[in-house]
DNA sequence: TGCAATACATAGTTATGCAATGTATTTAGT
DNA sequence: ACTAAATACATTGCATAACTATGTATTGCA
């Protein structure tokens, strides 16, 4: 009945929590994108459209959070793969604590 | 030295945590909107401007998820009260779900 | 008298997810 | 050998929502 407000919903939620999925993420070893869509996919049920991701990694790039590499394949299209920055380590330290209040503060009003 | 991405960031993080926020609060009785901004904000320790609320309310509204009624004051200004619909207390428990299921995904990523 | 708080509301700005579309290479199936 | 799907990148335009700024109006306090 509400599913087209559910569906607009989730991805209006979707805003912002995506940097923070792909910080993290970086923050393990190094991926590219069309990897990171798989990765997100598996790990988190997160659909992430390829239109999103893209425009998503240029602007932690532009914004100095990640760096971007162009690595030949012995077979196949070349690959651009993304590392977090020292600068991206630190704002997603503060990222994950923001977040850690902010989903502690919902748990809180879901739960009484 | 990034304040500037962070609050960026954090004001996009909240597109559609809002709602499920406001939804969650008047699942447990009528609140009027001035009140909820209190609420919210001392409860959760998330800020929402005023700007923020009352359009998020008439979105609601028009979406049958909440109804208003005017409240006349012995004194003071009136005071729109807000309620939720059946259809919003069946949304709501979609969103929860939807919501429970994110946060457990990205609990997963971030501790690693 | 004037300022802060209460209580509602809207217009314009800004940012992001997404569908649609495009390019190019490789692989698997028939 | 041909075709479709998968891989891998990218951009344009649309829809949506948070926020700043601004506005109206009442009440209480210094």
């Amino acid at each position: 009945m509400n599913e087209e407000f559910i569906h607009k919903w989730e991805s209006q939620v979707k805003k912002g929590i995506l940097e923070l999925v792909v910080l993290n993420i970086l923050n393990n070893r190094d991926y590219y994108g069309y990897e990171l869509i798989e990765e997100i996919r598996n790990y988190t049920l997160i659909e992430i459209a390829e239109g999103t991701l893209y425009p998503l990694l240029i602007r932690l790039k532009e914004s100095n959070l990640v760096i971007s590499e162009w690595v030949e394949q012995d077979s196949g299209i070349p690959r651009k793969y993304y590392s977090i920055t020292l600068d991206g380590k630190k704002t997603l330290k503060e990222l994950n604590i923001y977040w850690e209040n902010l989903t502690r503060s919902i748990q809180k009003i879901t739960t009484r």
